[in-house]
RNA sequence: GGCGCCAUAGCCAAGUGGUAAGGCAGGGGCCUGCAAAGCCCUUACCCCCAGUUCAAAUCUGGGUGGCGCCUCCA
């Protein structure tokens, strides 16, 4: 498989560390509000990365982190009357509700910044030994010009940097450009111990310090937003790299973003949508079909009218999946090569996944592969064929993530008047018929006749 | 100012040297008592101008238009 690397530019075969397992570092969501279908765009491309690699027989550590204390958190929860840790307790379980409805799995393990205090102060305090770091008022810094690899990711260089970064707050830092590994407690704010005194985190170290705890010292792939790149990537990989000596990550893996109007989305900007509001109208495979259909690293506009398209083509999924699962339960004994045709859509979706994951590529396969189906179960077929058919089917949807949701069963009363609609277009008798089809509609089910039977869905 | 990305049909979007996947929407047809689903047909001067090449949407140079990072942000 081949990778984009945004530290290099370059597409590159993608080889773990450790033979058969890969350890991925993405960074999760600060919880002080639900996540936008911006903030889920990450989510669902390292989670669709994480299925693939599994798919292709990979065992995958997978860590996404919970940025529980920082200048937001602690704004909100001022401003809401409430502690930082019930903020983030709050919206660590809502984040769990959308992600599941968004078909996101749970990452191996969640860590969050403020249960991992004493390895951040143990990571700050190696930087410090080292001549990496230094500490001003109870501050700790990063002092950028230590490490000579600062800006290696972002193609920045540090002399150009300077030049449009804004002059930092505290004058005494050696370089505008130092970052705050440690932030001396402010009056009111929530703080722990340290050898600086009391204070809390910055938001770089931790991630450098979390990943590093459950996947070591070189991972092989992080991943993240765009807007991540720099400085927060830049400035995890210093730190990490500063303090160990090795590289910090193999691959970097960077998504695009959603905008809105061609802009930004982001929360300071206004212009967002939160997932708990967009699944409201639209099912959970269908955004997440619309997030896939553009390659990760492109942007990517949001509208109701694409989740609608989105909408659209998820049913056709959903019809074929119906077909099958019709041809199954009235089964005939018509054979249908399906071997080959599986073979082949095998193939192709691997290829499109490999080269780069490109999953608009693979869902143009699936919808390839969906129109054989069709074809070629429109007379019936054996069961066996159906149902390796629709195995593939849902083994390469399920790699995307794209999950149908358990259907709830049709009720009796519907059956029955499906039964007598039977009956009623046996003996021809069309006006009964088509009272008994409007009947059914009225109560929310939508009529499908074939010539083996009937067919019934909730529209 | 520095660094970087993008431009393919009505709407999305693959394709990175050999004359354009797929989805949605529209039109026509088949099937069908009706409806639904499905199938077939149909819609592209690949932003512009040069250049390289037997051959370019694909490579090079120059334009034009749009976006992003450099400051919290997925």
């Amino acid at each position: 498989m081949k990778i984009l690397n945004s530290m290099t530019g370059k597409k590159e075969e993608l080889n773990p560390l450790h033979p058969g397992q890969f350890n991925i570092y993405a960074c999760g969501p600060t919880v002080y509000n639900y996540f936008h279908i911006g903030n889920a765009r990450p989510f669902i491309v390292f989670d669709t990365l994480r299925r693939y690699l599994e798919y292709r027989g990979y065992q995958v550590n997978f860590v996404q982190n919970f940025t529980d204390v920082d200048d937001k958190m602690i704004r909100v929860a001022g401003e809401e009357g409430i502690t930082v840790r019930e903020l983030g307790d709050r919206y660590i379980s809502e984040y769990f509700k959308d992600a599941k409805a968004l078909h996101i799995r749970p990452a191996t393990v969640h860590p969050k910044a403020t249960e991992h205090i004493g390895d951040i102060i143990a990571l700050v305090q190696k930087l410090i030994d080292s001549g990496h770091a230094y500490e001003l008022n109870g501050d700790v810094y990063f002092d950028v010009e230590s490490f000579p690899g600062y800006g290696k990711l972002s193609g920045q260089d540090l002399s150009e940097l300077e030049l449009g970064a804004r002059i930092g707050v505290n004058e005494a830092k050696k370089n505008p450009m130092d970052f705050a590994l440690w932030k001396a407690k402010k009056e009111g704010e929530i703080a722990w111990k340290s050898p600086w005194g009391e204070g809390r985190p910055g938001w770089h170290i931790e991630c450098s310090a979390m990943s590093m705890k459950y996947l070591g010292e070189t991972l092989d792939i992080h991943g993240g937003g765009m807007d991540l790149k720099f400085p927060h990537h830049e400035n995890e990989i210093a730190q990490s790299e500063a303090a160990t000596g090795k590289p910090f990550a193999n691959y970097w893996m960077h998504n695009g973003y959603i905008n809105i109007d061609n802009k930004k989305m982001s929360k300071s900007a206004g212009n967002f949508f939160t997932v708990r509001d967009i699944l409201k109208e639209f099912r959970g495979s269908a955004v997440r079909l619309f997030l896939l259909s553009a390659h990760y690293a492109n942007p990517i506009n949001f509208s109701r009218e694409l989740l609608q398209q989105a909408e659209s083509a998820y049913d056709r999924i959903l019809n074929c999946r119906e077909n099958l699962l019709f041809v199954m339960e009235n089964p005939k004994d018509i054979a249908v090569d399906i071997v080959p045709v599986i073979s082949a859509v095998t193939k192709k979706f691997n290829d499109a996944m490999d080269d780069d994951l490109n999953t608009a590529d693979a869902i143009g396969d699936i919808f390839e592969y969906i129109k054989e189906l069709n074809t070629l179960f429109e007379g019936g077929g054996r069961e066996e064929d159906a149902k390796a058919a629709l195995g593939t089917l849902d083994t390469l949807l399920g790699v995307l993530g794209i999950e149908p949701e358990e259907q709830e069963a049709v009720p009796q009363e519907v059956l029955t008047l499906a039964q007598q609609r039977g009956a009623a277009r046996a003996e021809k008798n069309w006006a009964e018929a088509d009272r008994l089809r409007d009947e059914i509609k009225a109560l929310g089910y939508e009529m499908k006749d074939t010539p083996d039977g009937v067919k019934i869905n909730k529209i």
